[in-house]
DNA sequence: TGCCAGGCCGGGT
DNA sequence: ACCCGGCATGGC
């Protein structure tokens, strides 16, 4: 068994599954992967429980919002601006390309679908990847900055390498399965927020160190 | 109370 | 091809 593998089950034994994502359907993980850039998730669910009062969670009610508005609806996320702008682009481009369906989203070539959406702007490459694996399920691996900290710092490998590079790693060690790869990015981001915070030394009781 | 949170863009070198 | 400043709220 190699070693990505290996982590994989040591944090599963050790978490326990992560029921990944937080989001009752494909276009709320959607609208979840834009609002949580660079922000806690406890302030993006606030942005989001703000547009469910308004029954404003939906393609069309947000496409024809005004930018203002959605702003004021989101400001708990933070980047409030940016990211009205944002989440107005990816709609656009969901009503233009498949009239505000994910279902018809979900049957695009997974290859293709992934240039488009990175080609969206405020749609970067874990943006991208977390609306393929998490609301359309296709077999992408979603790296993070939790994902670079935790494999540098228990040197696997280096922080600074770019993120194909860290994604292919995984890639490469693993099964190409949506379900293996949806609970691997979550037990990392939880084995990240517990035990391997921003400027902190090597934890000793993490369950990753050998 | 300053630091951090599930990035990305645009301009400069 | 990288590097960096800007974007902003809320919890601890």
């Amino acid at each position: 068994m190699n070693n990505l593998l290996k982590i994989y089950h040591t944090l599963y034994q050790f978490f326990g599954p992560q029921y990944w994502w937080p989001g009752d359907t494909p276009f709320e993980i959607a609208v979840g992967a834009i609002l949580t850039q660079n922000t806690n998730w406890g302030n993006v669910e606030k942005a989001i429980n703000n547009l469910k009062k308004e029954k404003a969670l939906n393609p069309k009610a947000i496409h024809k919002m005004p930018i203002s508005r959605l702003a004021l609806l989101i400001k708990p996320a933070g980047y409030f601006n940016v990211k009205a702008k944002r989440l107005k682009s990816f709609i656009k481009f969901l009503m233009n390309e498949y009239r505000g369906s994910m279902s018809k989203m979900k049957k695009e070539d997974t290859n293709s679908l992934r240039e488009k959406l990175l080609s969206i702007n405020g749609v970067g490459p874990e943006t991208a990847d977390s609306i393929l694996l998490y609301a359309l399920e296709k077999p992408v691996f979603v790296v993070d900055a939790y994902t670079k900290r935790v494999l540098s710092r228990h040197g696997i490998m280096e922080h600074d390498k770019p993120y194909e590079i860290f994604q292919e790693l995984f890639i490469s060690s693993l099964k190409r399965d949506a379900r293996l790869f949806n609970e691997y990015h979550a037990l990392i981001v939880r084995v990240g927020k517990t035990f391997c915070k921003r400027r902190e030394p090597l934890c000793e009781i993490c369950p990753l160190k050998s």
